[in-house]
DNA sequence: GCAAAAGTGTTGTCCTTACACCCATGC
DNA sequence: GCATGGGTGTAAGGACAACACTTTTGC
């Protein structure tokens, strides 16, 4: 970066303009991991790859930046043109930049990782080009998406220990019991039922709505909202030096 | 690296050019936020803006992107180029992409924190362009580079608690008094020494050098050293849903 | 009445916190 | 001998883990 010797009586914005002009321009792209939750398990919205390359395999969806908009934008824009959705969560995990990940040349992106709730989110995918996966280990996805989809997920897990996230996944009424099955599932293991409902009655933002299910073929467990008023209070102390 | 690159048939890498020609090119940087730690206090590294827009302003240690060179290659350049070494902690935290946050034109740049031992390196600082900075919530730094900045504490403050980074800004060997400033300096807290002192010793992997310290105008501290190895055990083990 | 899951408390252990005094060294 | 920080222990409170029985509903 040899900016000194740029020093001449220009205008500083040519001057801007000359160094970047210096720099190689690549293509950008996002790609968004998308996490949906139904019969307790955890799902992944993918598509047909449109490359014929990856013909068979399924890729994350994702589309170039473009180039007035930032990340953030296009990670909402590809979201809302699949979805339709605009008021969901969205957050960025990392950037992905092997040299070659792209057949068609230098493309990085940026992964982003989102909570949809399946059931209250029609999309679509009568396309039949755009469906929910199960999310599992060993996933076969086209480009490093497997590689990303592995990132978000341990992303995933451990933001939901220490933010409220889950209940992106859930519908507004929810039982203890889809609570917990949700979190059993992105963390993959299994928690103790009663050690699971004391932690989340004593951090006191679940409110019991008097409802209870209504099509189970056993006892109906009551039904819960998140309150988030109640839960923009504590919001977390760290020290506590962990390792 | 990729296989898939070779086995195609010519026609299926024509039309993925075609589509990636299709895509917005822009100029990718990376952005280093190089933390040290001396005199008890949290140090960053920064340079004279190269740009006459941020004429005396310091930027923080950034580059463009080559066109084969994926982003932590290009951020261990930025780091060799600049300090010598590249044997350091580098991690990816964050991509920022306004589309107006380089005078220059479309840049995105990808934010890497850095931890190294001021003491153990000399850098060329003699150029004068290239200056340890106490790291202050007010610093004043040219384009976005407080936003990165902050955002790369933040991180680090999560992360040292979550994992011993911590030393690495520290001499091999160290005092419990020196690890104990450093904590406090970057989660700008005090913390109570007895108990940080029980919680290092409890976990297993400082050894004692058998060494003192010598230059001390009171009764020298006992110095230790990481154990790599002793650290390379328990490791964390998540589960317990903290909020 | 039986299957299936909801709902509920207690105890022991461990971790975290708060807190005060003597010790070793330099000057 | 005094100033400075090094070094140590304990007790109380809170969080977490383990664990079993009764209740309610659908069938």
């Amino acid at each position: 970066m040899n900016e000194a010797e740029i020093t001449l009586p220009i205008s500083n914005k040519k001057i801007a303009n000359q160094l970047v002009g210096t720099y190689p321009k690549m293509a950008v792209t996002v790609d968004c991991v998308i996490f949906g939750f139904s019969n307790n398990e955890l799902k992944v919205l993918l598509i047909k790859s449109d490359l014929n390359n990856f013909k068979d395999k399924w890729s994350l969806l994702g589309n170039a930046v473009e180039a007035n908009e930032d990340l953030d934008d296009a990670a909402y824009r590809v979201l809302r043109e699949r979805t339709g959705l605009d008021d969901v969560f969205l957050e960025q995990v990392k950037t992905f930049s092997k040299p070659n990940r792209h057949p068609g040349g230098r493309v990085i992106t940026a992964a982003y990782c989102s909570l949809i709730n399946i059931a209250h989110h029609q999309l679509k995918t009568f396309e039949n080009e755009l469906q929910w996966h199960n999310f599992s280990n060993d996933i076969t996805l086209a480009f490093d998406h497997e590689e990303i989809a592995k990132n978000c997920h341990i992303w995933l897990q451990k933001r939901i220990q220490e933010h409220p996230l889950g209940f992106n996944l859930l519908p507004e009424k929810f039982s203890l019991r889809e609570l917990q099955n949700l979190y059993e599932a992105i963390l993959r293991t299994k928690l103790d039922r009663r050690n699971f409902r004391k932690k989340f009655f004593s951090m006191d933002f679940l409110e019991d709505t008097g409802e209870i299910e209504d099509d189970v073929p056993h006892r109906p467990g009551r039904l819960y909202k998140f309150n988030f008023k109640k839960y923009e209070k504590d919001k977390r102390k760290w020290i506590g030096i962990d390792f």
